[in-house]
DNA sequence: CCCTGATTCGC
DNA sequence: GCGAATCAGG
């Protein structure tokens, strides 16, 4: 995959909003966080000095053997260009999570086991997939529960997504 | 072990 | 320019 404009954009975007760096990734798709990260510093971006994100930052402070940071920064001009539409929220229509048709779990409050109730943004390959609430209300969450690699799903919910349409049935009515 | 970003360097 | 490997840390 090559960094078109619209690619770059996307990332600079992003970035901007604080997403991490394998977030970002999953969304462009077809790239590694490490393609990213490393994007970013081509792009002189300002990095995650210690805000947003959390962890990890302020390396280069520690490292002895890399010259090629000198203390002054090149300047970052990133004069960022407002194309973005007026209404249009990052959340909306960028996101590209593969949501499943029957995934909408109507009105009850469905007994899961647990929910780390996570956002959109918190989601990584291996949390749980499974979306709670509805979508258009603020309430939206996804399980967030530990899922194996295989599945994008917890063990409930996959049991409940991969049953045939009979079984979801009485699932859904015990549920 | 999960994650984070940062840096290096062969391609 | 790109990004995997590696590092360093929470």
């Amino acid at each position: 995959m090559n960094w078109t404009d619209e690619r770059v954009e996307k990332l600079k975007r992003l970035w901007a909003e604080g997403l991490s760096a394998s977030q970002i990734a999953a969304q462009l798709g077809g790239v590694s966080r490490n393609a990213v990260i490393g994007k970013v510093h081509r792009l002189n971006l300002p990095g995650r000095a210690k805000a947003g994100g959390s962890t990890g930052a302020s390396r280069s402070a520690k490292r002895p053997a890399a010259p090629a940071r000198p203390a002054n920064y090149p300047a970052r001009v990133a004069t960022r260009p407002v194309a973005r539409t007026v209404g249009a929220t990052a959340l909306k229509d960028d996101v590209e999570v593969a949501v499943p048709e029957m995934s909408y779990v109507p009105s009850n409050n469905v007994v899961v086991p647990i929910s780390r109730k996570l956002a959109l943004t918190d989601l990584t390959e291996r949390t749980c997939k499974w979306p709670m609430g509805d979508p258009l209300k603020d309430d939206f969450h996804f399980c967030g529960v530990d899922a194996s690699e295989a599945s994008p799903y917890c063990g409930y919910h996959a049991r409940l997504a991969y049953q045939p349409v009979a079984d979801r049935r009485k699932a859904a009515a015990r549920a």
